[in-house]
RNA sequence: CGGGGUGUAGCGCAGCCUGGUUAGCGCACCAGUUUUGGGAACUGGGGGUCGUUGGUUCAAAUCCAAUCACCCCGACCA
């Protein structure tokens, strides 16, 4: 390729609203432009980049029997309505009707519809197990998209889906994804880690499923890792605990005190003197449970904070989040003194962290302005709750086995779930076992982000001349930059060099622009092509032309024959 | 969804407060000359319904209103 057919515009400037260096990179060097909030244009260059991507995952998957297939974009409501998640999945879904009034969506993603194939096609055991695959464009009306490709409301997406007899099986697949994701992603050149995670709206609770993680500062998961166990998992589910808390422990009697215009946790406990760890922090949430609004009222210890992803795996309502004043007057509540005391359980469930001892005594809101109670003890004065894991992991905890934790950032680029047979199910999809007798499979699902996935390449590689793309990603191995751009010489011998590179099968772009040197350095840079061959002074002074490393910075000079052999070794092992 | 901010050339911005020539700057783009090892110099040029609609005024990029778009922050007082 040349540059000057290239049809690409780099900039020198970032962008004002582009966040992160990948999303500021990707823009600069011509990979992507945007046309609307979360929406992006790809140019030939990121094209190349996304067929790389896809060829590497595409070889992967077949190498443990995936099937390639494409489903539509556009989805009717009906399937969608067969798992009730026409309703579930909410605003994030972004549905429509045709001219002729029917109800449609652009598929967020494609549980219903691939289990809708598959139904279609299977009848036996003995088609069994399978896993289809496909690539293709996903939309979600995220709440914020942002941060470039990392949060697109449209975006690239592979999705998996594997369908089995048995569970064994199914732990077979699961494990052989687990394994071709790994590869994947290294030979996408990122450093990988797989981290336990929550299944969340796609998955029943307590389903095996593992998130891929990039660790960068501007992820946007927080995770918990334990070193010494060599254990991982997502903020959003990680079971850690506090050493810290003495207990109130005592036997006697609610007491009502009054506590005027004293609303927060800090206040109520410098006016008693109590300390923050024995007051109860009382949350009301709204979400959704069978279509219905429903309430759930959350309590931890008070300096602690309630995790909602927590509350929704174990309340089973979904779409939680914090009541508003209205809400709050309408079940009779009251700002600032919210508590469990009195509250009836058929109206609001109540869900109270782990570390709240159930026999210590705790300060705490009666849902009367101007009061709280001493002394309120969980076992006793709360008949009907349910105790979970619900609080938020400090960085100060330590994990179920006692040992050290950190907390860090991360990217989640790929994702696998055991899904059960919550689809096959809701959709009767069923095929003959050996006996004769309909069963539902059990299914694995697996994704990965694709374009998230090369902005994290970006993220992690970039340095502060611009874009490092690993071998495997680069829209060129090589890129040659003869300077001088009127001088004769050198420009033949660019040329030469240009074909004799084609002609050996390597992927290679010439700077053939007539603008000076410093430009084609700073472009080359920028767009991150691996191996730069720059042909300039030396080449007229010694006929020896320059190799630089775009990663290591490292040089070499060597004769103009000298150089395919060369760049074949260093190519070798792409 | 709530709060804040910004919309002026492809990109980055000034001008607006205090209304008044032909709306400006840098980068990018086009032509020419000179340059050529880290985003060159000079000369000449093209490109704008100042987000949109309405209002105030002799006069609006500038003041007022509405609306749209985009960006950032936010659920911890429950």
């Amino acid at each position: 390729m040349k540059y000057s057919q290239l049809f690409i515009q780099t900039f020198k400037e970032t962008p004002s609203d582009a966040q992160i260096i990948s999303h500021q990179l990707l823009h600069r060097a011509g990979f992507i432009q945007k046309s609307g909030a979360g929406l992006y244009n790809y140019s030939p260059l990121m094209m190349m980049v996304i067929q790389n991507a896809t060829s590497i995952i595409r070889e992967e998957l077949s190498k443990v029997g995936g099937l390639e297939i494409s489903l539509s974009m556009a989805t009717p409501s009906e399937l969608w309505k067969e798992s009730n998640r026409w309703d579930e999945l909410g605003a994030l879904m972004i549905q429509f009707k045709d001219r002729s009034n029917r109800d449609l969506c652009l598929s967020p993603t494609n549980e219903e519809a691939v289990v809708d194939y598959f139904r279609k096609v299977a009848k036996s055991y003995k088609q069994l197990p399978v896993c289809l695959f496909q690539i293709n464009t996903k939309f979600r009306d995220e709440i914020r998209p942002r941060f470039g490709l990392m949060r697109a409301r449209e975006f690239s997406m592979k999705d998996a889906y594997s369908f089995h007899i048995d569970r064994d099986c199914l732990d077979k697949t699961y494990e052989l994804l687990y394994q071709a994701y790994s590869r994947i992603f290294e030979r996408m050149g990122l450093a990988c880690m797989a981290v336990e995670a929550d299944g969340g709206a796609m998955a029943d609770s307590g389903a095996k499923t593992h998130e891929f993680h990039v660790l960068a500062d501007s992820g946007e998961d927080e995770l918990v890792v334990c070193k010494q166990e060599a254990w991982a998992a997502n903020s959003e589910m990680a079971q850690t605990k506090r050493v810290d808390i003495v207990y109130n422990k005592s036997t006697d009697a609610m007491e009502l005190i009054e506590t005027g215009q004293h609303h927060t946790i800090q206040d109520i406990s410098k006016l008693l003197n109590v300390k923050e760890s024995n007051c109860l922090k009382t949350v009301l949430l709204k979400g959704k449970k069978e279509n219905e609004t429903s309430y759930l009222m959350a309590c931890c210890i008070g300096d602690d904070e309630i995790n909602i992803a927590k509350c929704m795996k174990h309340s089973g309502i979904s779409q939680l989040e914090f009541a508003d004043e209205s809400d709050l007057k309408e079940l009779g509540f009251v700002r600032g003194v919210l508590g469990p005391v009195g509250v009836d359980s058929d109206q609001v469930n109540i869900l109270v962290d782990l570390h709240v001892d159930n026999e210590a005594g705790f300060v705490v809101g009666v849902n009367k302005e101007g009061f709280h109670v001493k002394n309120m003890i969980l076992n006793r004065d709360i008949p009907v709750c349910t105790q979970a894991d619900i609080r938020v992991s400090r960085a100060t905890d330590v994990s179920m086995n006692g040992n050290d934790i950190e907390l860090c950032r991360g990217i989640e680029v790929g994702h696998i779930f055991q899904l059960g047979d919550k689809y096959t199910k809701a959709l009767k999809a069923s095929v003959l076992d050996k006996n004769g007798k309909a069963i539902f499979p059990l299914m694995g699902c697996y994704g990965i982000g694709v374009g998230r996935a090369v902005s994290a390449v970006v993220e992690q590689l970039a340095d502060e001349n611009g874009i490092v793309w690993p071998e495997s990603l680069s829209p060129f191995q090589v890129v040659i930059l003869p300077l001088k751009s009127k001088d004769d010489d050198i420009a033949k011998a660019g040329q030469a060099l240009y074909e004799e590179c084609q002609k050996n099968g390597i992927s290679v772009i010439i700077d053939d622009r007539m603008v000076s040197p410093g430009f084609k350095f700073k472009d080359a840079d920028l767009m991150g092509f691996p191996h730069q061959i720059i042909i300039g002074e030396t080449f007229k002074n010694k006929e020896e032309v320059e190799y630089r490393s775009r990663q290591s910075g490292k040089k070499e000079s060597l004769r103009l024959a000298e150089w395919i052999p060369f760049l074949k070794e260093a190519l070798k092992d792409k």
